[in-house]
DNA sequence: AGCACGCCGACT
DNA sequence: GTCGGCGTGCTC
């Protein structure tokens, strides 16, 4: 017997040692089933034969060894090994992560791969008449004497009844079938011409192929950047190597899917959360045999086991879902660097709206700037056009020389998209008496009212109950919508254009399937004249007859106690801007405001967002601010106030008294309280990455000997991107 | 985290 | 008299 170091989903920053068999077939990096307590878990093998074990008469021997090969190959598990150290997340957990939920419940690999079946050495040696009287067996074992079949190829013709008769008579056997690589397209595909911009950008990115290079692709909306990605492709899949596509959200653009796939005579296949389980093992099968050649998901494809790495590509890379909002908070964009450099292959970030870090990166020459400062087929970029909502009469919300705009675009033909980042049909109720509001009696927020549903749904845990009759605080029954959702914008306007189609696009109005696939569909059939949305509408579609955008209300953005608010807001409104004008016709973005003179405002609307970016980024040197800093968060939560802060403030205490690390807090979280917990927080400042690390290793070792740490939930965010 | 053990209040 | 509340300890 010997010992294996294992590594186990629990939430202990430790690993385990076990007893197996000395001649066990087992590798790093394999899955076992252990003993653990009194129960059973599937561990990841990160050691073999510990030169320091744990005391050997209390090792328990392993249960199973359920890989033969390694589910997470050797640069995978550095990834996932730096990641773990990085984030302060405990290993077993990161790892197991990393595999599909099949596979982490500990199935068997074999069972999901694709089968075959051929005769054996007693099958192709029998005599035919043996046979002769069961006329079903006889044919297929003919065709198996020729060659053997795939399942799917014998189910055609053969039912499984006669398959087993042949197996129970030893005369056939099963086996495994790894897929294949892909095969190397042989014509070169046809893509687009590329501008000037483009084509220098594609050939900076194949240039970097075979070597770590990150790239960061800044180019304006409708700057054809997909294309730029669609080209530099096209070499690497000639060299037989895969691509991996991170993208924001697949479930909303089909589009890039199809865009591939009609492009590349290559398997692509895509990965994200709507999946099922065995859908995803398939994926991920396909990923690490080679089948292959592209694959386009979502953050979690970063995990996958890819055979012949050969390029990565973050589309959007400024957008926020790529950073993993609760567990093992990582950052896809950062983690997927790593993994680049470990696969020596280039990473191309992309983005009209670069995110402040890698935009940093790319000035300080860490990155390859790529700009695409032109659209691609000429078109001017929006022009923005401030509408001062001050001592105006508004109209559901809109300027009267808002409406005018509208109904000239709708004459002429074109679509109008009305943007509006607040889903339901009003923010409140209120009371027309005495001003009460409806809260959410398990949060610091009040109450959706959604006019549809009849409810007041709670935007931030989720509850839903009927509308009140009656006013909370005096009693009376005049209840009034406060504000506006796009429920109700949508309402209005079709008050005011009975004539004009409207489609709506927020998470209500796509919660059915196949909705969003029709909105999308009405938009681009021309169903829909007029488009009204939340943020959904900013995420990459192609709207060619959007002419007039209209931002409906920045306020609400434009002072918040979030530092990374205007970034945000500036990405936002550019993205949103940039669905109009894509086709031959201009376009015109209207932002409605109270605050024309805001410093943010006119810096986007004169000098556009890479003006905006470079301001902003001196700002935050100058306030020592991300990047210039290094962030990290802990946060608490619990039922009552009390244990948070204290237990925030004993972090505080310990880190004080070691590192060079300057503390904020404990403070109230921006939203105290949420479903029904009260949540405080604490910020870590430093210049410098390792003291934040080594202070974060210093506090974390202390943290599971405090008795307060089980009495609050607690959670560390290194590089947080959201403060809330 | 999960799960057991262990010691105190309201119930068939 | 029990069922079950959650405090505390442990997991190779």
């Amino acid at each position: 017997m010997t010992v294996v170091r294992v590594a186990l989903p629990v939430p202990l920053r430790q690993h385990f040692d076990y007893l197996i068999e000395a001649n066990a077939q087992v590798q790093v990096g394999c899955r076992v089933l252990v003993p653990f307590g009194n129960r059973k878990l599937v561990g990841i093998v990160w050691q073999l034969d510990p030169n320091n074990s744990f005391d050997s008469n209390k090792l328990k021997p392993v249960v199973a060894v359920l890989d033969t090969d390694p589910v997470l190959p050797a640069l995978l598990c550095q990834l996932l090994s730096f990641a773990a150290d990085y984030y302060h997340y405990p290993l077993g957990e990161v790892l197991i992560s990393a595999l599909p939920a099949l596979l982490r419940e500990g199935r068997n690999l074999a069972d999901y791969q694709p089968k075959a079946y051929q005769l054996t050495d007693n099958g192709k040696q029998l005599d035919a008449s043996t046979l002769k009287r069961s006329a079903k067996q006889l044919a297929l074992w003919q065709t198996l004497l020729r060659h053997q079949l795939t399942e799917s190829a014998l189910l055609q013709q053969y039912s499984r009844a006669t398959l087993k008769q042949l197996i129970d008579k030893q005369l056939a056997e099963e086996i495994i079938v790894p897929p294949q690589p892909f095969s190397a397209p042989q014509i070169a595909a046809k893509g687009l011409k590329l501008t000037a911009a483009q084509a220098m950008a594609v050939t900076a990115v194949t240039q970097a192929f075979g070597r770590f290079e990150r790239l960061l692709l800044e180019g304006v909306t409708g700057s054809g950047k997909t294309e730029v990605y669609l080209q530099s492709i096209a070499s690497l899949l000639s060299q037989q190597q895969q691509v991996l596509v991170i993208v924001p959200e697949i479930g909303l653009t089909p589009q890039t899917l199809a865009r591939f796939q009609a492009r590349f005579d290559v398997p692509v296949l895509c990965w994200h959360s709507a999946l099922t389980d065995s859908e995803r093992l398939h994926c991920w099968l396909q990923a690490s045999t080679g089948a292959a050649a592209i694959i386009i998901g979502t953050r979690s494809a970063l995990f996958l086991p890819f055979w012949r790495l050969g390029l990565i590509i973050i589309d959007e890379e400024h957008d926020q879902s790529l950073k993993q909002q609760d567990g093992f908070r990582y950052h896809a964009r950062d983690l997927a660097i790593k993994r680049a450099a470990l696969h020596h292959c280039p990473i191309l970030l992309g983005s009209a709206t670069p995110s402040l870090e890698s935009l940093h990166n790319a000035l300080s020459k860490r990155f390859i700037h790529l700009p695409l400062p032109d659209r691609a087929a000429g078109q001017a970029l929006p022009q923005f056009e401030l509408v001062d909502l001050k001592q105006q009469v508004l109209q559901f919300g809109l300027a009267s020389q808002t409406l005018a705009k509208i109904k000239q675009q709708l004459a002429q033909g074109s679509q109008v998209m009305l943007f509006l980042n607040r889903r339901g049909f009003a923010p409140a109720l209120s009371c027309q008496e005495c001003g009460w509001l409806t809260e959410c009696h398990r949060c610091s927020a009040f109450t959706t009212y959604h006019k549809q549903s009849r409810q007041l749904v709670c935007h931030h845990c989720g509850a839903s109950k009927a509308i009140p009759r009656q006013c909370g605080g005096c009693g009376s029954t005049q209840l009034k919508p406060l504000g506006q959702g796009t429920e109700q914008l949508e309402e209005n306007l079709q008050q005011l254009f009975p004539d004009v189609a409207i489609t709506r696009l927020d998470r209500d109005s796509t919660r059915r399937k196949g909705a969003l696939h029709q909105a999308l569909e009405d938009i681009h059939g021309s169903g829909a004249r007029l488009i009204v949305g939340t943020q959904m509408l900013a995420k990459g579609h192609h709207f060619p007859n959007v002419s007039l955008v209209v931002i409906v209300d920045v306020d609400g953005a434009l002072y918040s106690s979030d530092f990374r608010a205007p970034e945000q807001l500036a990405q936002l409104l550019t993205q949103v801007a940039g669905r109009a004008g894509r086709g031959s016709c201009g376009g015109t973005v209207l932002l409605q405001t109270h605050y024309p003179e805001h410093a943010l405002l006119q810096d986007i609307i004169n000098n556009g967002y890479a003006s905006f970016a470079r301001s902003a980024l001196l700002e935050r040197q100058q306030t020592c601010l991300p990047p210039y800093q290094h962030l990290a968060m802990f946060s608490a939560e619990a039922h009552q106030t009390d244990p948070c802060q204290q237990w925030l403030q004993q972090v505080a205490d310990g880190i004080a008294a070691v590192a060079t690390v300057q503390l904020l807090g404990p403070i109230p979280a921006p939203m105290e309280r949420r479903a029904g917990k009260y949540r405080w927080q604490l910020q870590l400042y430093s210049a410098n990455r390792s003291s934040m690390h080594q202070a974060l290793e210093h506090i974390l070792r202390l943290v599971s000997s405090w008795p307060l740490s089980r009495k609050v939930k607690w959670q560390l965010d290194v590089d947080p991107t959201d403060l809330t």
